[in-house]
This record gives C-alpha cells, structure tokens and sequence, in this order.
DNA sequence: GTCTATAACTCGATAGAC
DNA sequence: GTCTATCGAGTTATAGAC
C-alpha cells in the first residue's frame, strides 16, 4: 500500500528531504534545519536517525549518482549495433534526466568538489566500463560501416549532448529565448535528434 | 612594469587568492579564513578592502563568468560564414577554457543556485544575443548550403561539446582511463574533431 | 594599511524531558 | 520516537591598537 507523503515515516520524510536539500543547495549549502523544516519535523529528529550531515549526505549522494550512472551496462553490453545502442542511450538518458534535472549539476558538481572521496564509490555501485564501447566503434569503422572517428572523442559527444543543456539550463534559457515548456519539448526532441545528428556525421 | 606576486598590493593579492578558493569552493564552501590565508594576510584585511563575502564573491564572480561568456559577440556577429564562425569559436573558446579548466562548472553552479541574482548581471556585461547566429543557420538552410536541423539544437550541440567535457572532466578521465596529460591532448584535438563532426552532420 | 582580539551570529550536534 | 533547550565549534564581521 503505497502511503501520502503525510503518513511517511519520520525517516521516509527525512530522506525526501534531504534529497530535496541537498540536490538545491549542494553539500555546503545545505543546513539541517533546511531539512528538518522541508519534513516537517524537529532537527534533533534528524540526528536520531542519521548521526551526522555528512553520513546522510553520502546516503542521499550515493541514491542520487546511481541515477545519473544508470544502467548503462545493459545498453552498453547489449548485442545490438551501434546505431541502435546509441538511439537508446540518448532516449532512455534524456528521459531519466527529465524526471530529476537536477541530478547532473549536482552529481559533477560534488564529484569535483571531492573527487577522490566519491569517485570510486560511485563507479562500485554503477560500474561503467566504456571499453566495450570502444571497441565495437573501432570494429564498425574497420568494417568500413562508419567513417573513422576516435572512440573517445565519439563517445564525449553523446555524453556532451545529451548532459550539457540540462546543466546550463537557465543560461539557455535565457540566451535562447525559452520558456520552460519549450525547454522541455526541445529535450524531448533531442532524444531523436542526437542519435540523427551523429549518425549523419559518421555515416558512409 | 609586472610585479611579481610576492610584491602585489594587498588588494591584488586577496583577489587572487579569492579567485582560487571561490573557484575550488563555490561561493558556500570558502571561507575568508581561506582567502587570508592563501593571500598571505590577515583575514580582517580582506574585510578592510571588501565589506563582506558577499561583495568579494560578486566581484569575482563577475570576472570569471566575464570570461566563461566571452566576446563570442565578435565572433558570432562577424560577417564570416557559419562554418568559419563555427571553427573559430571552438578554438578560441575550448583554448580559453583550457586556460582555466575549473571555470564553466563554477559559473554554471553558482547561476543554478542564484539565477534570478546572476544571470541578468551577467548578460549586462556579456551580451549574447543568438538571434543572428539562428538567422544566419536557418539562412544556410533555405540558401540549400546544409541540411535542415533546429538552430537552437544546433547552437545547443555546439556548446555542449565545448563545454561538456570540462565539467564531466573528473569522471571522464576515471570511466575512459585517462590521465592529465591524455585529456588535454583530446581537447586539443577537438577545436578541430567538434567542427568536422559537426560539418560531416550538416553538410549536403 | 595591517594587525590582534573579540563580538555577534550560525550551525551541527547532544542532553534530557516526555 | 519526538520534542525543547542548549552547548560548543566555526565563521563573518567589527573594534581598536599600532
């Protein structure tokens, strides 16, 4: 029986609002009070259940970067051609982003605040082996099926395209004349977009 | 006559040291005991020479963000073709991000936090009106010069692709295996690879 | 102009009543 | 389990000597 907000647990309530904190105001601009008054309940309360900021921070950090590193593997890893893997990647990504596009801002932005704290956690709980990748790019250029391009280069592309407009969101907005309903609509239309704009690219 | 750093007055002084530690910080994270200390002085001499944090961190904010947004006015509004503009604002931009990697997620942070606070101020001092950028593209188009494609999704997948690998740069170096010296090369390579990949796309 | 000392305040964390 | 009250460390900012 899924439960109204109201009749959360106090920890269920606290969690959904440190997440609501912490992705708003990052790791040092987040106060516990923030928190404890976004759930409605005492500070002290929050204490009780996390022992300190930085414990329930990596918890809500942790839960926050396995969306941003999501299952790539299964798409990765996939028998599929190239083409395909990529017209899913950008698909399902943009659409995971779109639910919380809020997540990439904040995951990059506390990985480069402490990268060597953060890094190999985060990559032991969504391991994102790109050599895979790369070699299947390598074999379809040597097969002559694409023109050759460097694996890497190829593969910052996709990442580039579909991450970057949601971290400079509100510049482009604002430089590109967007309100928020056309922003979406545009992100929506990247889905095809991207994988059509690199294909035409690498094409034979 | 250039004055080494050691000699620099007091006020330069605490503006370089306040440049490096808002840009490893943020604005939440640095401490004026952090700027007094990598300035070398007092921490009431940074009050003495700027009221408050606040002010010091607008200043400085206002200087880098200057340079994130650059005179890309001269470069969008020169009467050169689309492709030449395209070519040069990759070079000039990814060679002056180069020079201070750590700029476009500071800016782009800070924005995100405060954007009804910034993005005004920041487009006073940078204008960057797109619109003839879009003309001149959807101009290309109708002349029958290069394919059909939204020009904001184009101006998009330019940005994106200059700026991208700068904020994800942590963990792309980690999932591709890259070291220091391996990343710089590839954004090297890329004033030219962003531009050839994207003419390959475009062109008819 | 530069320093020491400290006031004033914020914030994470704990003690202890209920 | 939840609250009130408060401690104590850390931080911004100021007062005042030199």
């Amino acid at each position: 029986m899924v439960k109204k907000l109201k009749d959360a647990s106090a920890e269920e309530r606290i969690l959904t609002a440190a997440k609501k904190v912490f992705l708003a105001k990052g790791m040092s601009g987040a106060r516990m009070q923030d928190i404890a008054d976004e759930a409605g309940i005492n500070k002290a309360l929050v204490h009780y259940y996390f022992k300190n900021k930085e414990q329930l921070f990596e918890k809500i950090f942790m839960e926050l970067s396995t969306s941003f590193f999501p299952k790539m593997v299964a798409i990765f890893a996939s028998p599929d051609s190239l083409k395909k893997k990529i017209e899913s990647f950008c698909s399902a990504y943009i659409d995971n982003i779109l639910d919380n596009p809020h997540i990439p801002l904040f995951v990059l932005n506390e990985i480069s605040q402490r990268p060597a704290t953060f890094i190999k956690k985060v990559l032991k709980v969504s391991p994102l082996n790109m050599a895979f990748m790369s070699q299947q790019i390598d074999a379809e250029i040597k097969a002559g099926n694409i023109k050759p391009i460097s694996a890497v280069q190829l593969m910052m592309n996709v990442l580039s395209m579909c991450i970057f407009p949601f971290i400079g969101k509100p510049i482009l907005m604002n430089i590109m004349k967007l309100d928020e309903g056309v922003f979406r609509q545009l992100m929506e239309a990247r889905k095809r977009e991207i994988p059509k704009f690199i294909f035409d690219s690498i094409k034979k």
